[in-house]
DNA sequence: CGCGGGTTTGATGATGCTCAAGCCCGGTGG
DNA sequence: CCACCGGGCTTGAGCATCATCAAACCCGCG
């Protein structure tokens, strides 16, 4: 069960886990598991774990006053799951997050957490590596936004994260890149038409 | 000069700076003036440097196919400048950045970066800090831009950013938050008139 | 005074949204 | 096996929002 974000946690730090590090992790970190469509967090609450997804998808978003979801993040094995505003400040989150398959967790506390960068180096330099990539990540889906039309946008998404294009349904992807389902279908079928490539299902 | 960034330090990090933290950050950090509308960066320059801003404004945009501009990234002093992807990866970046105002930088390189992440507690942990701060705030941003109105958008960034609002002009705000220039003129026209409340100059 | 940068306003058009209907397909139960 | 259902995708018609283009205005400054 462990096994893989210690995998994961090699692969992204120069210095590796100590046989301590592993027993401390393997006590920090709880394991869990979610059905499809089970919440994970819900607007109101306090995010009070972070999660690393060993397996599954997880989906984040808003509702608004018209009762349409917004999805801010989109995450499948080997990322991170869970509200970082509500994590640190311990305030009531704004975000559902839910599991879009079935998916196995191993949940963090955020006084766990921040103990574990204390005491394994390993892990601090991993979380300045994906806080850096969350970073230029998001920036550049921000300059996407502001930028790019609809159907730019949705090229780069497509080109970029065909895992994230396959494992999620077109209407879930719309609302990810800040369109309706609709909008997003015209879009495509006109995309074939330009490149006369059907896009591969 | 450097006084500015150890008060910055010291106010997001628990551990205090020694003296030979302070010697070390004086000789690592280099100041430089910069003037108005002086590039910082340019499109398909490697960012060498990254930038704390002791005084003054900074904007990071890109420029489409058509020419306009588009905003990514505002800032002001006691918050830094540059572009993340670039200086993490050395590669060229795609966004220009240059002073809008009259501005004083600290400047450091990577490497010195790197170094200074080891060896001063209070960096590492303002820098994670940092991160957190501002992987939130984009992702509020995130939000805003595909679940809110032009309007809304724009009077959730007046309320929760006062300061850009007046230190930048409209035409630049409008492109940070997505739309033209024209449109938050109209937009701040309805707004004023629904609350009849005229914005503070 | 005239210039440049910024903002406002109007007219027009494109882009993307809403609503509504129909289709496709996999799953369930008779 | 087939009928039905639900979720997702597509398509069309009409509409709202926002962009574009162009003109005018405002104001600080040389």
């Amino acid at each position: 069960m462990h096994e893989l974000i210690f995998k994961y946690l090699s692969s992204c730090s120069t210095s590796s886990l100590t046989e301590k590090d592993m027993e401390l992790m393997r006590n920090t970190f709880v394991s869990k598991k979610m059905r499809k469509r089970q919440y994970f967090l819900q607007e109101g609450d306090v995010c009070k774990h972070f999660a690393f997804i060993v397996k599954g998808a997880m989906r984040q978003y808003t509702v608004d006053d018209k009762g349409i979801e917004h999805f801010v993040q989109l995450s499948i094995e080997n990322y991170w799951a869970g509200d970082r505003e509500s994590f640190a400040t311990f305030t009531p989150s704004i975000y559902n997050i839910d599991a879009w398959e079935d998916t196995e967790l191993l949940l963090i506390t955020r006084t766990d957490f921040l103990n574990l960068l204390d005491s394994i180096p390993g892990v601090a330099e991993m979380v300045r590596k994906l806080d850096e990539k969350d970073f230029i990540f998001a920036q550049r889906r921000l300059k996407a936004l502001i930028s790019l039309t609809a159907e730019k946008r949705f090229a780069e998404f497509e080109s970029s994260n065909p895992e994230f294009n396959r494992r999620f349904p077109q209407h879930i992807i719309a609302s990810y890149l800040g369109v309706t389902n609709v909008t997003l279908s015209r879009v495509r079928k006109q995309a074939m038409k330009k490149y006369s490539l059907p896009v591969i299902s």
